[in-house]
DNA sequence: CTGAAAGCGCTTACAG
DNA sequence: CTGAAAGCGCTTACAG
């Protein structure tokens, strides 16, 4: 039905051999030939079958993405990197959620196989290692985001969890608060439990003695709402609340402003991860700015980088990739 | 260095024939041997290489989704309703974007080719309907969203964005409100001339002989805030703010806020599309309601029925298709 | 500079 | 129920 090479050889009188070093640009083609074959080509609105051309050559030209989901405003950052750099690159992307699923991660992992050069994977999950060893080709190239996965030699980029979780602590009880509330993330989700480490240790640094106030939530804005809920109802509130994320310091505050209580006057509410509403709701929420869209784009180089010296790959110590540094947004939630 | 076919084959004493089948699930394999394969399969942790299925067996369970762009809520809401669609039926997606480039689009297009087994595409250009018809293969099941591409039989999804256009201003009209601004977005934008032609239909059925009030923008928020500061300087201010999209209506009011004027008090806004910031921003936004996710998830239902019963796909009216109607979404910013 | 041929890793009639 | 073989549409040594 389609047009393939054939027909453009016939037509250009050629051999496919021929066909296709021309419209694979090499050099070895009469000027003349290489001419007729892609106006001949042009004509016949030929395009080469992908598979085709990449079970022969054993390049996709494409890039897998594995992500625990793709809704929402973090992804949609982390997406709009991956796809910038891999748009300078002319590489597809093969996008795949596994809906926080580790059985689907594993499914999502395989179909990969003679799809995509590399593959790029957040996997959240504290403890995951095992089943990514069990699913991950080791011919395959890959690059984790955000992982909890120890020193197995797989290049690794991460966010400074820990370290911003402590700016923003330094922001808080610099302005003079001392009971500062903690909105907990997911406990199995690697990134949370470091933001709350440093929150647990600045507190234990800088306020001795103090007892840590730590509420329950999965990073979504439903838990920030319960969690603003229980501390309107605690019989002495905090000063501050400290959101494991944006989405549930919003909720957070929702929850408090409905209660009647003014933010910032009476309350302070402070997120972590700069989603775009940060700055839009009101008042505008406080929160460490993490380049989302730059990490998303740094793992793509990181990978193209690997791939193109193997041998960087194997061997050496990876650990020395730089984590990307969240930055503190002194916004109106705590002014 | 992958594990392929033929070393499960040779691992469980069979043909690479019986694997396959085995392997897909076909009937006629002994049960004994089935287990077997299946056994080595796993043992030996062996993926299919994709490439190669797809290229023997013409399928390649993947369906191509080409958008104008990527990045923001609406996208994102279209590719959730999409996605849940294409997970229960197995589907995997590859994405591709053009970023509003006439050109891109067409290689977007044509590099689907082998990739895929059909196509969603969205192509908001006024009057595309020529490069669509050079860059789509007539063996590709395609399904429009959002395009003005006129009756050449390809199946086609629609908001119907003149008529929510025209049930805002009925809102507004309703509300005693004479003074109506509007935003227009980019006038190449199908989408932005239909919601337009409703701003002007309804004025002039409604309020024979009032001044349409126009002001240009291109559905982003800067856009929207210029439009606001136009407004504000204006000799004499409207009543009311009809802007095109949501994203134009929020700077609008940022504009407006800014410059002093209280919203809806001193003057009302509303929007079009709901994305989730519309609830969140203050004062609440008043806006047409568009099920983007829905619109995604009935647009691949729609392409898989066309492809299973491809007799229906070439003959026979497809403007019969409904156009999903938007809801109008009464919020504090009008209220 | 060009072509004939092998091969990429599968699936699927065709025989048996 | 099973295998040998052809074929999917390309690319790429190998000859010339």
């Amino acid at each position: 039905m389609a047009v393939t090479i054939k027909d453009v050889a016939r037509q250009a009188n050629v051999s496919v051999a021929t066909v296709s070093r021309a419209l694979n640009g090499h050099e070895n083609v009469a000027k003349a030939v290489r001419e007729r074959v892609l106006h001949v080509a042009n004509q016949l609105r030929y395009s080469p079958h992908h598979a085709a051309r990449s079970l022969s050559s054993r390049r996709t030209h494409t890039i897998g993405v594995v992500l625990p989901d793709l809704y929402g405003e973090f992804f949609s950052e982390l997406m709009r990197g991956i796809d910038q750099v891999a748009r300078e690159r002319r590489l597809h992307l093969l996008v795949s959620s596994y809906h926080g699923n580790p059985e689907e991660q594993g499914e999502a992992l395989r179909a990969m196989r003679g799809r995509v050069d590399g593959l790029l994977l957040m996997s959240p999950f504290v403890g995951a290692s095992a089943s990514l060893e069990q699913n991950l080709s080791p011919a395959m190239p890959v690059v984790l985001m955000n992982s909890d996965v120890p020193g197995d030699g797989k290049p690794s980029l991460r966010v400074d969890n820990y370290g911003g979780a402590r700016a923003m602590m330094d922001h808080l009880l610099g302005a003079g608060h001392r009971r500062i509330a903690f909105v907990a993330g997911p406990e199995d989700n690697f990134d949370a439990r470091e933001r709350l480490r440093g929150y647990r240790d600045a507190l234990a640094e800088r306020l001795p003695g103090a007892e840590p106030w730590i509420l329950p939530g999965d990073f979504d804005e439903a838990s920030g709402h319960r969690a603003g809920g229980a501390l309107f109802a605690a019989p002495s509130r905090p000063d501050a609340v400290f959101a494991a994320n944006d989405m549930m310091a919003l909720g957070c505050l929702f929850a408090l402003s409905q209660a009647g209580l003014r933010v910032p006057q009476d309350i302070r509410i402070a997120g972590f991860d700069d989603i775009p509403l940060a700055r839009y709701v009101h008042p505008s929420l406080t929160t460490m700015r993490v380049d989302i869209a730059e990490l998303g784009g740094r793992a793509l180089r990181l990978l193209l980088d690997a791939a193109a010296d193997p041998a960087a790959g194997e061997a050496g110590p990876r650990e020395d990739v730089a984590p990307l540094v969240p930055q503190l947004m002194v916004r109106a939630s705590t002014a």
